[in-house]
RNA sequence: GGAGAGGUGGCUGAGUGGCUGAAAGCAGCACACUGCUAAUGUGUUAACCCAGCAAUGGGUUCAUGGGUUCGAAUCCCAUCCUCUCCGCCA
């Protein structure tokens, strides 16, 4: 969230940041819901001011009997208090993060500017497939049955499939764990207020989190989750920033009402594994931070060989707690584009700094050299979607003969072609 | 899952209704002193909210949420977590 101060102060910056960045949240309400807030907690701790004089030392039984009507009226006050609070924790939740001053400001979510790209994509002299295809005539998707089991958007990885999920873990851990990374496994559950502080909202409408029930856990979409709430409460020392974690968890979306052509397969699911970097950094540093983990991903897919762009998020596509993100975006051979016609740049990952917005929420504190205390800032980025770069494997590396080229990084972990004879 | 014990400041730990935002010790900081590199003495050191330019004043916080009371760290209820034992299990 953002400093309530900072937005009272700031209230047409706040609020043209809203507009850009096509928030619902209403900053007017909410600094009304803040003077309110401010006018009620003052008239209660006044009343509890003399409510404190008065039951000093022994009170007559005058006293008690006036005593006990400020109780009643405290107890009054403390409820409309609570139920101000609650409106205004809700409008203050819904005002997104300031936004870096390079974003492109734009209304529309296609206006992304691409800001590099790596390797021209292939030609292939033969009629490519897509991955479900391919995937198919060898064997290494069982959409079928887990559609039996588990519903539509599920999948079995079978056979050299299996191998390559491990094997891409294998290969980022390793990257990552060179650069000082600490490997951590997650949770893939985590609680509500979680979830809400690090910006997502798990009840809300449109949202897509899968809720546990009668109980207070939502199955993560993302690691970033377990890995901000990780310091919750925390005041970390100067001299152990940045930290740096490589967290390994499955992933789980409801992807409500995103069926379509451009999400067939294994593209839009509703569990997968990733592989996440996640970051506290002092502020000054965190922009540096946040271009370390871009470099990053660029050099796993450079390493796997595999055509990509990047991408800078626009005003519209910012996710509420990011000040800026980037994504890396594969070349799909089999994935149909806006034409219709088979090829596309398709997300790989994704890496937002968030600033001190998920940081005020969660009360992760460093204590500088002078003994201050400030909020850290905490920045996230996909070193690996197992099943986004499945398919840029796939699809990138497939053979004339139908067979499927592994990428030269990972023959360590598997074999290095995938052909349809099997054991 | 069952039985028991417990959760207090940066740490250890005392406190069973007002004198306790909290003893004592440790650690930290400041000053003093010592000529030998660490000891001694004195003082000081929580967070957050509201008002204020500030000094400061007020409020809240002893796992969390409710309750009793003029007044709660202290009494009652619920929840969570930790430890021990049993059960179960990968």
């Amino acid at each position: 969230m953002l400093d309530i101060k900072y937005i009272r102060e700031h209230k047409e910056e706040v609020k043209k940041n809203c507009e850009n960045r096509l928030s619902s949240a209403n900053v007017d309400e909410l600094l009304k819901l803040d003077e309110q807030r401010r006018k009620i907690i003052g008239e209660i701790d006044s009343l509890r001011t003399e409510r404190n004089q008065g039951s000093k030392g022994k009170p007559s039984p005058e006293e008690i009997e006036a005593m006990k009507q400020k109780r009643v009226r405290i107890g009054e006050m403390e409820a409309e208090l609570a139920k101000i609070e609650e409106k205004y924790n809700e409008e203050l939740f819904k005002v997104p993060n300031l936004t870096h001053p390079d974003v492109k400001a734009s209304k529309n979510e296609d206006d992304n500017p691409v800001l590099e790209i790596f390797k021209e994509p292939a030609k292939f002299d033969f009629e490519p497939k897509d991955h479900v295809q391919l995937s198919e005539a060898l064997d290494l998707i069982d959409f079928n049955r887990a559609a039996e089991v588990s519903g539509a958007k599920f999948y079995y990885l079978k056979n050299e499939l299996a191998l390559l999920e491990f094997a891409l873990i294998q290969y980022a851990l390793e990257i990552l764990y060179q650069k000082g990374f600490t490997p951590i496994t997650t949770p893939d559950l985590a609680k509500q207020e979680v979830l809400k502080a690090m910006g997502f909202n798990p009840r809300g409408e449109s949202t897509q989190i899968y809720n546990i029930e009668n109980s207070d856990l939502s199955l993560i979409g993302t690691a970033e989750i377990t890995m901000g709430g990780y310091h919750r409460g925390e005041v970390l020392s100067e001299a152990e920033l940045p930290k740096k974690y490589a967290a390994v968890s499955h992933c789980f979306r409801t992807e409500a009402g995103s069926y379509s052509k451009f999400s067939k397969g294994i593209f839009r699911v509703h569990q997968f594994t990733k592989i996440e970097m996640f970051q506290y950094v002092r502020p000054e540093t965190s922009e540096a931070a946040h271009r370390e983990l871009l470099e990053i991903e660029k050099e796993i897919f450079k390493g796997l060989d595999i055509p990509f762009r990047v991408v800078d998020h626009c005003t519209a596509d910012l996710g509420a707690p990011s000040t800026r993100t980037f994504d890396l975006e594969a070349w799909m051979p089999g994935k149909p584009n806006k034409e219709g016609k088979m090829g596309d740049w398709g997300e790989i990952t994704s890496t937002s700094n968030c600033t001190d917005y998920q940081a005020r929420a969660l009360n992760i504190k460093y204590k500088k050299a002078d003994g201050d205390k400030e909020y850290v800032h905490m920045l996230n980025g996909t070193a690996i979607a197992v099943t986004r770069a499945i398919i840029a494997i796939l699809e990138n590396y497939q053979q004339a003969d139908g067979s499927i080229k592994i990428p030269e990084v990972l023959v360590k972990y598997m074999p290095g072609r995938i052909t349809s004879i099997k054991k």
